[in-house]
DNA sequence: CAGTGGTCTAGACCACCGC
DNA sequence: CGGTGGTCTAGACCACTGC
């Protein structure tokens, strides 16, 4: 009974599944030893590793040396999210992508923004602002800071020819980003270039990267209202 | 030169990471095949394997057999969202966290809702508004539908002793959700619970669960103005 | 100390698919 | 056909940690 399908990892990570899902295994309770099981599934442990370590990966076990593997008792959900190329974005939307420069200027950056990236302050900056499209609408605002120290060259690329989001994907790799998302009303300025009305409630990406510890840039993303991302657990 | 400080998996590939950042390996250009990189390193293919698996799941490198492996030539950012029980989320953040239940009661479902299920018109869904707050502000509005065919007992849940959010977490499990992500203006409604001004912005959740086909709940979680999202890359 | 998970190895077979 | 990645095995050593 309750034989996998197969002793792959797979067939071995549904039937662990299966035994959590309807509570054959208890949230909290501890589950054989990765030998017990590679025992009863008949295969070898290193096929029992891959298919647990998968789900303590997701947070579905928990699992500590000595005191074994416990199912968890609080399963965070883990979502996943792809952020892609916004040109892609609007193109897997089915939309025709066009795409507007509005500013794109050395200036010193203000002592948040300074202090925050960690570089001295009144460090000058590229400041690239641009509107991204979809079907002729307002899709996106892209107001963002480039760190001109890391990346000297960045002053002689045309910003009108390709985005800023695109160019720099292609040219300025990162080790590390921090992410946040959060709604924000929209001012006169954004509700302008939005085609919104001001206030209007926006989804709003802040993001910034870094290489080994030397920011690359610092991105703000403002979705025109009615953008959803969508995902799946 | 260029020698991993070990021959972990670790160790490799960081070593990969780096020829990736560093241009060394250009984007879409093939790299070394498993069997290779092992002699390079000194180490099994599987180690290698075990480097690269990770790499490609994470969308820096396209693999296929035969073809080999590529670097991907659009790095989509893979971000990872770990959504906590609530209460947890709020006591991360340093705060108290208390509950507050507004309406438990079943109701038959508006028609979007029960197509959007898949349930037939007019099906009865237990119907959970509540109010969790953080330091006696408001943090969010949970409301909530809950399936009662898949879950008829749910009826004689106390949910102003356990928040909806923690009880289906502990007792109904699920196999698939949807999830998005979108900012909403609060209408009157909601800015009076939330102590915000009509309109003000609000960082929205709608996630729907599902366990196997069937639908277990649909929530949308509303939270107060200023929430932020934050996750690293 | 001893049990558990984390990792690595050397080898093997297979599925896929470009040629 | 043959090269590549995907997977599995049997065994091994080690790190961690509860007892």
């Amino acid at each position: 009974m309750t034989i996998a399908d197969t002793n792959s990892w797979r067939g071995i990570q549904a039937e662990l599944l299966r035994r959590i899902n309807e509570r054959e295994w208890l949230p909290g309770s501890l589950v054989p030893s990765e030998a017990d099981l590679a025992i009863e599934f008949g295969c070898a442990r290193a096929t029992v590793n891959r298919a647990m370590r998968e789900m303590a990966d997701a947070g579905l076990l928990d699992r500590k040396r000595k005191a074994g593997t416990r199912v968890a008792l609080h399963p965070t959900s883990r979502v996943v999210l792809d952020i892609p190329i916004i040109r892609l974005e609007v193109e897997q939307r089915g939309a025709e992508w066009r795409y507007s420069l509005i500013e794109s200027s050395a200036e010193p950056a203000s002592l948040a923004l300074t202090s925050r990236l960690g570089l001295p302050r009144d460090s000058e900056m590229l400041h690239v602002r641009s509107l991204h499209y979809a079907d002729n609408r307002p899709f996106l605002h892209e107001d963002r800071w480039i760190n001109l120290d890391l990346l000297p060259h960045v002053r002689s690329v045309d910003f009108s020819a390709i985005s800023a989001n695109e160019w720099l994907i292609q040219n300025a790799p990162y080790t590390a980003g921090d992410i946040s998302f959060s709604a924000m009303g929209a001012d006169a300025g954004l509700a302008d270039l939005l085609d919104a009305p001001e206030g209007a409630a926006l989804f709003v990406i802040d993001r910034i990267t870094w290489d080994k510890d030397r920011p690359v840039t610092a991105v703000r993303l403002s979705y025109a209202p009615g953008y959803r991302m969508n995902t799946k657990i």
